[in-house]
DNA sequence: CAATACTATTCGCCTATGCGGATAGTACGC
DNA sequence: GCGTACTATCCGCATAGGCGAATAGTATTG
């Protein structure tokens, strides 16, 4: 039994075998830079596919495919107004997580960008020419 | 300025747009299934590499790797006892930060396996044969 | 219903990165 | 200093998944 006590609401939280794989795949979705971007984005304010495009400098099917995928996993939720879809955060514990992340990452930068097993570039690569 | 207000601690954070990769980098490191497993078995007492070889079912090489990717992301700390090197978690806000995802992962599990962007499947493939 | 404005899907391409297997270090014990 | 136990690095291979471009929906307005 593979178990974690620890309360940082005055819960106990356990980790099981069987939710790694789902854990790994919530900790992907915000591994990649783009769509880290448009949460953090998200999270200051609602935004339309249309605002994120413009935010995130890439093409606007990508876009799409990045917010369906923070949706999801649960990051962000989406409301149609009129023409529009406008996508925000409601879990408050998005923020928490994303700040949390945040400053651990930022204690450690120097390690962080030493370490080769990852590549700190954008995944993925594209870029063709 | 792209900056999120969120008082999880009682601090606020920021997210400055330069450290997007490097936090992005840090999930990364937590979105391989193998490696999340490590850390959380880590987190629950001080480790030797043969320990974590026999519980991840890899090869040692590949835990090596691993385990040398969670001490520079600043996850664990590596301390040489005798001819062992034993890995160990210090920062107790990693578990925090392990066990937040894992509720926020653990209410939406449903969607979360529906998200075809990111593979459920261990990254990476390998499996030759 | 037709036109239009937004958004989502499909496709081929390319890189990051996980895996095993072979090999190279490294630190202790003797 | 040599052998041994432990750990790390190098290699080629295979796949996940990011990207742009083209295309296909889907609502809303008239």
């Amino acid at each position: 039994m593979t178990s974690i006590t620890a309360n940082p609401s005055g819960r106990t939280g356990t980790l099981e075998c069987g939710h790694l794989d789902t854990v790994a795949k919530f900790f992907r979705a915000l591994g990649d830079p783009t769509r880290l971007g448009l949460l953090v984005f998200i999270l200051g304010a609602e935004r339309t596919v249309a605002e994120c495009v413009a935010h995130a400098g890439i093409s606007q099917p990508r876009v799409s495919v990045h917010l369906s995928c923070l949706v999801d996993c649960g990051y962000v939720v989406a409301r149609r107004d009129g023409r529009k879809l406008r996508y925000r955060v409601e879990d408050p514990r998005v923020a928490d997580l994303v700040v949390a992340a945040h400053a651990l990452a930022a204690s450690n930068t120097e390690a962080l960008a030493a370490c080769l097993v990852i590549d700190a570039a954008a995944p993925g690569g594209g870029e063709r020419s």
